[in-house]
RNA sequence: GGCGCGGUAGCCAAGUGGUAAGGCCGAGGUCUGCAAAACCUCUAUGCGUCGGUUCAAUUCCGACCCGCGCCUCCA
């Protein structure tokens, strides 16, 4: 079952390639443009990050283990970076350590398999130098007055292909347009001149007749997708908003660079918003994933919240989306847990994956899997759910809320309450369950024991 | 202004030229003293508004209203 997905080029939908089973070198090669290591990534981040983590997962179970190979990097330098640094008065190197840490610990608590190589920028200077330095000689970049190298978009007619962009509406003002020393407005930096009062001590020798400094943002995917999956990839993904400026400056940089076609098939998730708009650290309307973790809710259920949209539509996040996902995920836990080893329909899921083979239509998907669900678990395999489950990546059982210590007074009263039911006193039973209620805990009760939990938060 | 996306039940959300998947919530029920869990049943004559095409439109066309995104920081 071939997978479909939309190609944000020639905006369609779009078969993906499928590489000779019979050749071992020929794999599928899939880029997606990763986080900038400044800051906790928030859950916007984290929903491209799914979906192409699915995507992967999607790819792999299509094409066999070994024949996807997966990049995705790390932006280590850039003005963000650089700034984060400053402000904090540690080193570059420190602070993308820091951050790199945290989303990689994120990105396993949501289970997203480790991309097979994950490239840094400041790891890829030379490759970056010397696509910048081919740009030059071939008259596509040229030298500013300070020593920074620009792309100029008059030598790269197909400019503006991927986001139809044919001239340029100027919203920007021409102070910043002479500020950086632009031939034309749309030129972009392939190359940054140090600039001592703001770069500390971050700086590289640069290409040939430039400035040391730091290479523009762009560039590094470029080079790295090169050095990484060569000049010409399957598919490239991002989120929308790198459509422009950036994925249209990489198609730039690397057709002109290397003479061939740089990516087969363009793909972008839509945005994750929080009351109607889209989240951003400016507007300080964003949650991390340590954000919803602390309110009890188990990283795999912001996972499948994150699933419940189409990943091309924009959607609106919702602690309340939370709690529907929270029940959905028990529900198809309990499920899977049910099911025999062995049975007679294999095909009890083909549905859920011609959704996913759809564009990646999760709601769809998700539809069919709980349309499967609610017929009962009479015939189903448990192997062929879990063929689901590894799909979306919801395949294993949901981390241990935190143990919280149990107070003794607690437990005190949990073990007053379980004697006076078992005297059948009702009575006493049921206001000591207020009271345990009231101190913020719930008591299970079983035939033969009770449990106790902390109430979950709203 | 340019480019693009969307408006489907209380909330989220798929979808089709022939009269609406699924999840959550809610209601009722079974089961347990109660509670929780689990399981069963029920919940849009209607899909932004107004026109048009058609035997038939939520689905195609047009206009309009509303919301959102991008237009060089941005998943």
């Amino acid at each position: 079952m071939a997978i479909r997905l939309h190609d944000s080029l020639t905006r369609s939908l779009q078969e993906l390639r499928r590489p000779d089973p019979t050749d071992p070198r020929d794999v599928f090669t899939f880029y997606n443009c990763g986080p900038t290591v400044y800051g906790p990534a928030h859950i916007g981040n984290f929903r491209t990050f799914v979906v192409n983590d699915v995507l992967r997962r999607l790819l792999e179970l299509e094409y066999g283990p070994g024949k996807v190979k997966h990049v995705r990097n790390l932006t280590d330098v850039d003005d963000r970076t650089i700034g984060q640094a400053k402000k904090d008065q540690r080193s570059l190197a420190e602070i993308t350590r820091k951050w790199t840490d945290l989303f990689h610990a994120d990105c396993a608590a949501l289970n997203c398999l480790p991309p097979h190589v994950e490239p840094t920028a400041t790891g890829h200077i030379r490759e970056q130098v010397d696509m910048i330095e081919v740009l030059m000689e071939k008259g596509n970049a040229y030298r500013a007055p300070d020593g920074s190298v620009y792309f100029k978009i008059a030598s790269f007619p197909e400019y503006g292909a991927l986001s139809r962009i044919k001239e340029r509406e100027l919203k920007v003002t021409n102070s910043a347009f002479d500020a950086d020393h632009k031939d034309d407005i749309g030129d972009f930096a392939l190359w940054k001149a140090y600039k001592p009062e703001e770069d500390g001590d971050v700086q590289w020798p640069g290409p040939r007749t430039a400035a040391a400094g730091r290479p523009g943002w762009h560039i590094e995917c470029s080079a790295m997708i090169k050095r990484h999956l060569g000049e010409t990839i399957d598919l490239h993904t991002g989120g929308v908003d790198l459509l422009f400026p950036h994925h249209e400056n990489e198609i730039a940089q690397s057709q002109c660079c290397n003479g061939t076609i740089f990516a087969r098939h363009w793909y972008h998730s839509e945005h994750l918003l929080v009351d109607g708009t889209t989240m951003s650290k400016s507007k300080g309307n964003y949650y991390t994933l340590g954000d919803l973790v602390q309110k009890d809710f188990d990283p795999l259920v912001v996972r499948l919240a994150l699933l419940q949209g189409h990943p091309r539509k924009q959607q609106n996040f919702t602690l309340d989306s939370l709690h529907s996902a929270d029940k959905a995920l028990t529900t198809i836990h309990s499920y899977w847990q049910s099911l025999p080893l062995k049975a007679d329909r294999a095909t009890a899921f083909d549905a859920v994956f011609s959704a996913l083979h759809d564009d990646l239509n999760f709601p769809a998907a998700l539809g069919a899997f709980f349309t499967v669900i609610n017929r009962g678990p009479s015939g189903v395999a448990k192997s062929d759910c879990e063929k689901v489950l590894f799909a979306l990546g919801l395949g294993r059982e949901p981390a241990k809320r935190p143990d919280r210590r149990i107070p003794d007074a607690i437990t005190a009263f949990a073990e007053k309450r379980w004697a006076a039911k078992l005297a059948k006193d009702f009575a006493t039973a049921d206001a000591l369950r207020k009271e345990i209620a009231a101190a913020g805990w719930s008591m299970l009760d079983r035939k033969d024991g009770y449990s106790l939990e902390p109430l979950k938060k709203a």
